[in-house]
DNA sequence: TCTTTTAATCGTAATATTGCAATAAATAAA
DNA sequence: TTTATTTATTGCAATATTACGATTAAAAGA
């Protein structure tokens, strides 16, 4: 127990669940955001601007790096991130199409 | 510690990460998908369709419903279930504006 | 070379999540 | 009324997540 039952459901149903869970927690939120707003930044900027220990962001970080949603590039003593443009967008399509679905007129039973 | 610092967040973040959240876990994508297929259906039938526990089924169905994206009505001895329309729509709203946000030429630093 | 700066990793504590058996509650059917 | 049927809730156990201090590693600068 404790272990969500992966196994059990298609991969899709599962990759679907693991891009939405990367957005399930406000400071990878944040960071997502504060990408878009700079293009580029580096680690210790994110330190600042969210407010959480920096091992903190840098665990958030390796978990949207893991899931591809960005990339880092190495600046002398400094890791530079940015939004991958090419994942972010296979993301997208993968979410978009799940919340999308045409809603007929609802009504339980 | 083990608690999210959801006091540095801004209400927005917050509430972006709350509803992704709620699609971090497959069984609740799953939950989703079939509800949307089927228009609506009772609680033993996401049992039998899922093949999670009655009492799993049921604490996923919560979470969902505490979130306004499902409504359950009593139906006899059953709980019909349906998507919410227009929590959905809310929903679909602040998830498409965070995930659909413009993509610069993108190159880390 | 030695020191500084920056970020990743390790170790650990606290809390959250997942899953299920058992039970309770509520209605339908006999 | 008694018995099924169905779902919610309770009470766990196992695992995952979040957070941070301390440490390590790697490159820049003195």
């Amino acid at each position: 127990m404790g272990t969500a039952k992966t196994e059990i459901f298609s991969a899709h149903q599962n990759e679907i669940a693991r891009f939405a869970k990367a957005f399930g927690h406000p400071a990878r939120v944040a960071i997502v955001q504060h990408l878009f707003k700079m293009n580029s930044c580096i680690c210790s900027d994110l330190v600042l601007e969210i407010g959480l220990a920096q091992a903190t962001i840098s665990q958030h970080l390796k978990e949207l790096k893991s899931l591809g949603l960005i990339q880092g590039t190495v600046e002398g003593t400094s890791m530079c991130y940015c939004i991958d443009a090419k994942h972010w967008i296979k993301m997208k399509t993968i979410i978009s199409e799940f919340i999308d679905q045409d809603l007929h007129i609802n009504q339980c039973c």
